[in-house]
DNA sequence: ACAAAAGTGTTCGATATACACCCATGT
DNA sequence: ACATGGGTGTATATCGAACACTTTTGT
């Protein structure tokens, strides 16, 4: 059954979240060779007696302090030669925060920062590549589901969801056919509160009737 | 760096086609324990040096003498306790070929053989779910790309393509809005030929200007 | 009063759907 | 002649895209 000795196991993880007016997506400093210095994804080897999703949830958690978050499986990267240290398969995940502000150091101690999709530094390994995987996937998914709506807190303004799709998929949309299409689903509730504060008229404030996944053909564009 | 003896991979192949009027699916009978006796996907350990997707495609070759195929990712499995034999973790892919008629024996030796997706043998290891899963994303792809056009030989008549987007997605199609749209795509080339021999008009067959991938919004349905 | 973002409807073109009959061949 | 699947067009409903002005607040 055993014909060489057996690759190893990694799962990494592609954190996005926005701030800043800018979709931001979550690197780790590297501490040991290889690659010692360089940016990557946070991620690492699977533990026995460990799903894949959990080691996942775990490295994320362990890096982040972060616990409640959207993940799913993205895909898995194991060409020979892409780990300088042997052979090494990694799966990769892909996660949304609401905020990044709700990122705490991690007990890891790894130095972790926000990076700008656009303006990513220098990557260790091919975590690159996973990255494009996963951007990819991000605006794929924007067309046909609510997964984008993780990106978002609790309560929040039209105005605010419309940005997360603007910000995902680089177009402007039209507030008016925005509007008339998300309240047409039937998936927001309004709140009586409205966000109050600024040099402006007062924004109401929706919530999402339901967290939970859904699929919708011809979601938008 | 390694905390515990590594998992082993294994590239499993849920492979596709269409015959007898019904979506099939490729199985294997497994020669030795466990499960030995119970039908399987095809599949087998990753090698030394080798790619995912050149495992994926060598173990679909030893099995079924097949080499040019519609063949992509599909997801991998993890799960602790999925393999009796210890950690296995399975990188699932997704195949499609034109005509079961094409696939030999296979110099595995093992017995190979067609199920339809609707009539499925008991399964060994989580392949049930596995192969649901190959199932959701053949529905899915079906409906923003083209790839279920790799169901299909080079000549070809419309009402086939068709049978192709009916068997799959369990829906009757309405002949004259299938046409419409299949044709405005622009991606059909008419042949000159005709299919003849049968008891009733012969029907014009056409071939595909290009099998590449694409991806068309709202595809079908 | 002014700046800044919130909020709101209608028109038009494109696309999807529903639907029924004649045609060409083999026996 | 008849059985079998091949082939074709139109009318209606639905959806997406384009488009500009008024409202409410804080300073």
């Amino acid at each position: 059954m055993i014909r060489f000795e057996s690759p190893k196991v990694t799962a990494d993880v592609v954190l996005f979240s926005i701030y800043n007016d800018n979709l931001q997506m979550l690197l780790v400093k590297r501490k040991n060779p290889p690659f010692r210095g360089q940016w990557a994804l946070p991620g690492g080897f699977l533990e026995r007696k460990e799903s894949l999703l959990a080691a996942a949830r775990r490295e994320l958690f362990e890096e982040t302090g972060v616990r409640h978050l959207y993940l799913e499986q993205l895909y898995t990267f194991g060409d020979p030669g892409r780990d300088p240290r042997g052979r090494v398969v990694t799966v990769a995940y892909f996660a949304l925060v609401p905020s990044p502000l709700s990122v705490s150091a991690g007990s890891d101690a790894r130095e972790a920062k926000w990076w700008p999709a656009g303006g990513l530094p220098k990557l260790a390994f091919d975590h690159k590549r996973i990255i494009e995987c996963a951007l990819t996937r991000l605006r794929a998914k924007l067309e046909y589901t609510n997964v984008a709506w993780s990106l978002l807190p609790k309560k929040f303004a039209l105005t605010d969801l419309q940005k997360v799709y603007e910000l995902v998929s680089g177009k402007e949309l039209d507030k008016r056919n925005f509007r008339k299409k998300i309240l047409s689903l039937g998936l927001l509730r309004p709140l009586k509160e409205r966000r109050t504060g600024a040099h402006q008229r007062p924004a109401r404030l929706y919530a999402f009737k339901t967290k939970k996944k859904v699929e919708l053909k011809r979601f938008f564009k």
